[in-house]
DNA sequence: ATTCATGCAAACAATTTGCACGATC
DNA sequence: GATCGTGCAAATTGTTTGCATGAAT
């Protein structure tokens, strides 16, 4: 299974082995897996949930153009935190972060259309 | 009106004194808004859109307790978005960053609970 | 026998859409 | 009389829920 899959796209995946699956239970068992910290969920602003079976700290990026989804590596989450913590006086639990722009295969493709 | 209203705050709020206006208007009026760039929309996962009237570069803190949302003056922004363009070889357009914690004043009533 | 995960269909929330009407230029 | 913003209700999307059933302990 492809990176960052939506509910939707686990459904279709397990159904191929499992074909009365029924939507409800994909979106139990993963609400399940999320809250059990074992996967994360990572909210799309205007679009159905990704789910990351990566549960290192790290960023996501989606691009506008294609729709996909990918993730950053960024040193220094920690310090951000922190940061946003000093500025605002909130104990920070947790943040949905996405990032949004052209991926490298869409700005080549662009580039080449041009 | 209280800061970062949603679009149903909005709705009743124009209503006090526009008792005939539709909900379609308001999220229409409101998309339009944000489509020239004059007022922004924070989307808050699981949770209704909210509407930012402040069009600085800031982030945005919920309180996982009261349901507040805050705004964050956090110098550099400029220079994390540098960092994930660096670290991920994507174009940055635009981001949604909303951090979760809890604001000041539910630590504090908690606290004298505790 | 009780517990538990499941399928199914209905409910749900937030938002968008189609369409007809009424005001405006 | 063409355009435009609106009200209304229905549609849409992603997700959750109630309920009955069937498996497993």
């Amino acid at each position: 299974m492809h990176e960052h899959p939506t509910a939707d796209d686990v459904y279709v995946a397990v159904a191929v082995d499992h074909p009365s699956i029924s939507k409800a239970t994909v979106y139990r068992n993963l609400n399940q897996l999320v809250s059990q910290g074992e996967i994360r969920r990572v909210a799309v602003p205007n679009g159905a949930d990704r789910f990351d079976f990566n549960t290192k700290e790290h960023f996501h990026v989606r691009c506008s153009c294609c729709g996909g989804i990918f993730d950053v590596y960024m040193p220094h989450i920690e310090n951000l935190v922190e940061q946003i913590e000093d500025s605002s006086d909130v104990t920070i639990q947790r943040y949905d972060i996405l990032f949004e722009g052209i991926c490298p295969t869409c700005r080549d493709k662009n580039a080449n259309l041009g």
